[in-house]
DNA sequence: CTGGATCCCTATTGATACTG
DNA sequence: CAGTATCAATAGGGATCCAG
């Protein structure tokens, strides 16, 4: 075994277990769309209703992907008017576990970044204000 | 409290958790970037070298935000050449964990992810083919 | 009601060149 | 080496019309 750059573990990232994630849940609307579906099925004009700022384009594409990587499924109901409904797989729900880790994390750390947020943006605003003049931001 | 529509919890999912997390993490390259400092201190030309495909555009646009957002904190040695080491805060590696198990649950069920791709794109195949013929692909 | 197809615009991104 | 500025290409996304 060639075992010669030991310094760097792994020299290309590109083509870890992260991309393969991302390779699934690239876009923000797959993890809006899946959560939608966590308590059980979820009718296409729900989604657009409940998914605020989606646009129809958007959450046919979303979906199909999602079905496309197994983590929903379709059921078709030959009715009239048509109804189709879409339901988390046991693929899919197996993602909800580590998606909520995910969403715990963000809920319970979201303060930290806000005030990590305001901090960064008040130091740019003195070092940018700095040149020509000390500070007069009153804006708390 | 009004509560005349209990069927539907939520009617906008628009202000969720998730959507915490993904103003966070929204870009791909965020998550492999974090990821590239998980053992350490990492320099701008090594994020360079380790992330295929990013641009110096790019990279510096993540490390940014990520940085706005309390995430990661730049080292800035005043050397020449100038080195920049960017490491992960203890907020940016509390993110870690949950982004292990996101990124386990990926390696572990990607097989079954292409499995699904690989059905859906064959099924496809046959429904566009079935129009003026039944089957002739020998590929398997 | 579901969702495919089209047009169109804007934001994101990549390549390049330049500075400290 | 680290980072910025500019420009051009692309595709992400929205609005609309149409069909099953």
């Amino acid at each position: 075994m060639g075992k010669r750059k030991a310094a760097v573990p792994d020299i290309s990232i590109a083509k870890c277990g992260y991309s393969l994630l991302l390779e699934i849940i690239a876009s923000k609307w797959a993890v809006l769309a899946i959560y939608a579906m966590e308590g059980g099925a979820v009718r296409y004009g729900e989604f657009l209703r409940r998914i605020e700022g989606i646009s129809k384009k958007m959450l046919t594409q979303t979906l199909r992907q999602l079905e496309r990587d197994g983590l929903l499924e379709r059921d078709v109901h030959d009715t009239i008017p048509p109804g189709v409904e879409y339901r988390l797989t046991p693929l899919g729900r197996s993602l909800l576990i580590p998606l909520r880790h995910m969403k715990s994390w963000a809920v319970d750390h979201y303060p930290l970044v806000r005030e990590a947020r305001d901090a960064y943006d008040k130091r740019s605003d003195q070092d940018a204000g700095s040149e020509r003049e000390e500070q007069h931001s009153s804006r708390g």
